[in-house]
DNA sequence: AGCCTATGCGAAC
DNA sequence: TTCGCCTAGGCTG
């Protein structure tokens, strides 16, 4: 499930269980073995997430650079004795802790690669602001939209002009502020893109607190608005995201989908109006 | 059991 | 522009 809501909340798990404890590192699927072998037995010195992209920081300036891409997930457990491998087993991390042991295999990212300093800031700099971080500069991505013909359904999954947005924030964002889709970057509104950055900043941190993506008013909600309960398959509560023909929360349109940019992309066409 | 889809990218062509 | 990654959950049959 990775958003940069997922990315930051596994940055936080991973401090919190292997914190400065000698950690064993493998790679039974043999994809990052020799990476692994260099640090096996080193602690984990810090972490830190920049949108997707996961880091680890080991002695001597090494990260460990995650990124999950579509499928990529890591799994965590407790106890001594570690399972066999399910899976092509990219990368294993554990450590005996205060009250016992710890383990976490990552399976199926999309990157799994050991960087210096200088790597790590090459893929800083070309990532644009995330909400999610303190030092974000939402301007830097106002400058992008504002100078752009894309339409912002398109923008806001440009890693390198805002940094964490997906497919799902990326709909519930557009569907909260009641922007078309298609709307060229260039003709969004300043005080929307401010609403915008603020709104990401809300949403996400609460994304990272619960661990998955709410973005339903409490006035939105089924029980709310007097209608039946439904369930989710991503595990959070939505407006249009994969709700295609579903009625809108709001006014009861069918969700409308079409493909933008190889991703399915849902919108509530009366709720978000053609400009 | 097999098929399809997917909250995403990077590399190859 | 297309393919690879090779996981995981839901659906079909």
């Amino acid at each position: 499930m990775p958003e940069g809501h997922t990315i930051h909340r596994l940055a936080d798990t991973h401090a919190e269980v292997f914190d400065s404890l000698p950690l064993r590192l493998s790679s039974p699927q043999g994809r990052f073995a020799e990476s692994a072998a260099l640090l096996d037995g080193e602690p984990l010195v810090a972490t830190d997430a920049h949108g997707k992209h996961l880091f680890l920081e080991f002695s001597g300036e090494r990260f460990v650079h995650v990124h999950l891409g579509l499928y990529g997930t890591f799994t965590f457990g407790a106890g001594e004795r570690l399972p066999e491998p399910v899976g092509a087993v990219r990368l294993r991390m554990a450590a005996k802790t205060a009250t016992g042991a710890a383990w976490a295999d990552l399976r199926g990212p999309t990157a799994c690669r050991l960087l210096t300093r200088a790597e790590k800031d090459a893929v800083h700099a070309r990532l644009g602001p995330d909400p999610l971080r303190p030092d974000a500069d939402p301007g830097a991505a106002w400058r992008r939209i504002t100078r752009s013909a894309k339409p912002i359904g398109a923008l806001l999954m440009e890693q390198d002009v805002l940094a964490g947005v997906g497919n799902v924030y990326r709909a519930e964002v557009l569907f909260r502020f009641g922007v078309d889709p298609q709307l060229p970057g260039k003709k969004l509104t300043r005080e929307t893109w401010d609403g915008m950055w603020a709104d990401l900043v809300v949403l996400m941190r609460e994304g990272v607190r619960l661990g998955r993506i709410d973005t339903v008013r409490p006035e939105h909600t089924p029980e709310a608005m007097g209608r039946e309960p439904r369930k989710d398959d991503h595990g959070g509560e939505v407006y249009v995201y994969r709700r295609t023909d579903a009625p809108c929360l709001v006014c009861e349109t069918p969700v409308k989908t079409v493909e933008l940019v190889g991703r399915n992309l849902f919108w509530c066409p009366t709720c978000q109006p053609t400009a």
